[in-house]
DNA sequence: ATGCCGGGTCCTACCCGA
């Protein structure tokens, strides 16, 4: 079963990269993040004629991720269970296919509206905690996958690439994610290359991929069983050659 | 210390991203 992961910074933008990306690596779903559209404007019909079904959780101009599988699949949350019921922003998808639970996440980032919206960063990561330690406790096998926003450790982003107070590398954030492998969740990427710099994105400024002055931010962690099962995990750097690509690249993971 | 780029939108200067 191959699984993938991708912030496509607008699908509008984006649309021909993803359906070429999908004929080229066929995977059986892809989780897409910051799709930058509402339901109605998200081109579903492309991706129907290679065969893949689209479940769409957007919002106007910011945020918004989907799913695109094409293998039968149910929508089973469309929401992070715990956040409150007027929350408006599209960041969770939870889906079941093939037997496990699969959920697509595109996780503040928490560097906007001060210390506030850094609030808002932790407190929706202790919800995802929650939702993950309630699902392994029910022996669910399953995979949370997407946009992190979080660089685990100092290994994670180039020299240079971010300031040490930034969002993504804060002791609060490193902790919450700390706190779902702790859980239980093995880090996809890392179990199958350990050390050593993996990127996942690359900003459009400062030349930062001719640089490759990256940061690892997306993410896939895996239950105890997937991760026994995982074959391998990889960001498809091939993609930020592409014209008019997204900052971020597609994160393949393969289950036996 | 700041802007660099590139997406969005109240269409045009400003918000957000990481």
């Amino acid at each position: 079963m191959k699984i993938a992961t991708w912030n496509v910074n607008s699908i509008r933008q984006r649309e021909s990269h993803v359906a070429r990306w999908l004929e080229r690596r066929q995977p059986d779903l892809l989780f897409l993040q910051e799709i930058k559209c509402e339901a109605a404007a998200f081109p579903a019909l492309t991706f129907q004629g290679l065969g893949y079904q689209a479940e769409i959780v957007g919002q106007k101009s910011y945020n918004g991720v989907a799913v695109l599988s094409r293998i039968p699949f149910t929508v089973t949350h469309r929401a992070l269970p715990g956040l409150p019921e007027d929350d408006a922003q599209s960041r969770y998808i939870e889906v079941e296919a093939g037997c496990i639970t699969a959920i697509g996440i595109y996780l503040p980032n928490g560097n906007s509206r001060g210390e506030e919206g850094f609030a808002y960063k932790l407190n929706w990561m202790d919800r995802l905690a929650d939702r993950i330690e309630a699902l392994l406790a029910t022996d669910t096998p399953l995979i949370v996958l997407g946009d992190f926003n979080v660089a685990p450790t100092d290994e994670d982003y180039a020299k240079g690439a971010l300031s040490p107070t930034d969002a993504l590398v804060r002791p609060e954030s490193r902790a919450q994610l700390r706190r779902m492998v702790w859980a239980g969740m093995t880090d996809a990427i890392r179990a199958i290359e350990p050390d050593g710099p993996v990127y996942t994105f690359w900003d459009y400024q400062a030349a930062a991929w001719e640089r490759n002055s990256g940061l690892r931010i997306d993410h896939a962690l895996l239950s105890p069983d997937l991760a026994e099962r995982l074959v391998s995990a990889e960001p498809d750097r091939m993609e930020r050659e592409q014209q008019q690509p997204s900052d971020h690249v597609p994160v393949m993971i393969e289950i036996a």
